[in-house]
DNA sequence: CGTTAACAGTTAACGCTGTTCACTCAGGCT
DNA sequence: AGCCTGAGTGAACAGCGTTAACTGTTAACG
């Protein structure tokens, strides 16, 4: 006989599945929570005995999400043994790039929407938020390690400003003691790899180049060649 | 008397006003046509006399969006003489960010959606794709004039590989005819540039820089640098 | 000038959505 | 055994995009 708690989390499971199906399918608009009970053969009502809104299984579902490919992320660069830290680099940013790609509804629902601020007073912290500070986690461990391995040269503080190094420099702990330049470098490299990405998954980079695969190669070689690390060449 | 069409194309302002002004309030789910026709004192079928559809609408705002946007960054350009044209793209840049930021629920629906590949077999001209290459056009012709100004330095390529270079080749005479190293390096800046937007925009910056605006000074500084560009010193 | 046709706009309705309330019914706990 | 919690249902509400049939005004044409 199947615990309470435990029918309970498997319907649960479920219900996350059919919308993960339905996003997959028909994009964000059509994850909706009587399409969700459909696809379940439930009615309406009983998806508020395990969310208490619409908003609230989106919510759970990007949560969900960025776990999925933090994990996903992360198993890229510890399964196959690599030794090399530029081939970890080169992993994470294809890993990204290539999941971005495959689920490109999955992707808009994480990186395209607006994320609300957060108000500065009290960080509301939903699942979703956590979820993507564990995301982000992921390549700050990555560029701390290749900081610390060998660190990479950065630009004097003087091209910077005083404020910008002053913000960096609370920011220090989160890297691993790294100094204000290097993670102004990982910072660039990072927001490079997003814009790339978003570009190319949103559709943005088709009106100049239809297949930005080259492209996001020749950018990663020259990120990883910046951070001091040997990559494979062109061609 | 009032022309007849001069009325309907009165009518259909006034719609597309109400629909950015419910954009602006609420974000793009509250641009229904439901609410646009309760904000001009019209039965909702009324405006099917407008537009074909729901989608229709928001389409032809996202072309209205994209128009202004452009006209803001070129006045931006020409008003306010600038001989120099390191100062030009220091204000393309910053004018972006700003109507990004001033505009966030604009922004999102302009450069956070997913826009439909244009299916290769026939590029789908809707006044949207129309507009967004307008828009982009504003920021190749400044790269172009940037270049046959005082050309820049730019990888060479055997760092791009064949691939890249052959591609970047075909756009050549989108961008005046440059050299596939200088489209490449220009191609980069604007990722980066639309990355590090996208990013602030969307929130997902306020994790590492609560304010970034230091450091995409920082980031344009560099860019500008690497264009042979002589942009104000930091601080 | 009078007729006609096009057009803006309305009302009513359909099926869809998220959400709430009152209810049933089975399972687990004391 | 009895109660009670909780999963699930049915009906309903308001709002959504959309369609059809209808009204009145207004421009155009014989």
């Amino acid at each position: 006989m199947e615990s309470r708690d435990r029918r309970r989390a498997a319907t649960l499971a479920e219900i996350k599945a059919a919308a993960r199906r339905l996003l997959v399918s028909g994009g964000s608009s059509a994850v909706g929570l009587r399409a969700v009970a459909r696809e379940l053969g439930l009615t309406p009502p009983a998806l508020y005995r395990y969310f208490p809104s619409h908003e609230a299984l989106i919510g759970a579902m990007i949560a969900d999400l960025y776990d999925e490919l933090t994990t996903a992320l992360m198993q890229l660069q510890t399964t196959e043994e690599v030794p090399d830290l530029g081939e970890r680099l080169y992993l994470l940013a294809n890993g990204l790039r290539n999941w971005g790609l495959a689920h490109p509804a999955e992707f808009t629902l994480l990186f395209g929407t607006a994320v609300p601020t957060p108000d500065a007073d009290d960080h509301d912290e939903t699942p979703g938020h956590q979820a993507a500070m564990r995301f982000g986690d992921v390549f700050k461990e990555l560029v701390a390690q290749i900081w610390y391995w060998k660190p990479f040269p950065y630009p004097p503080d003087e091209l910077l400003g005083k404020e910008l190094i002053a913000q960096l420099t609370q920011e220090s702990e989160h890297f691993q003691g790294m100094p204000p330049g290097a993670i102004y470098l990982s910072l660039t490299y990072w927001t490079r790899l997003y814009g790339l990405i978003c570009m190319e998954v949103f559709g943005q980079l088709h009106w100049v180049l239809p297949d930005a695969g080259a492209y996001f190669e020749a950018q990663l070689r020259e990120i990883g060649e910046a951070l001091g690390l040997d990559c494979p060449p062109a061609d």
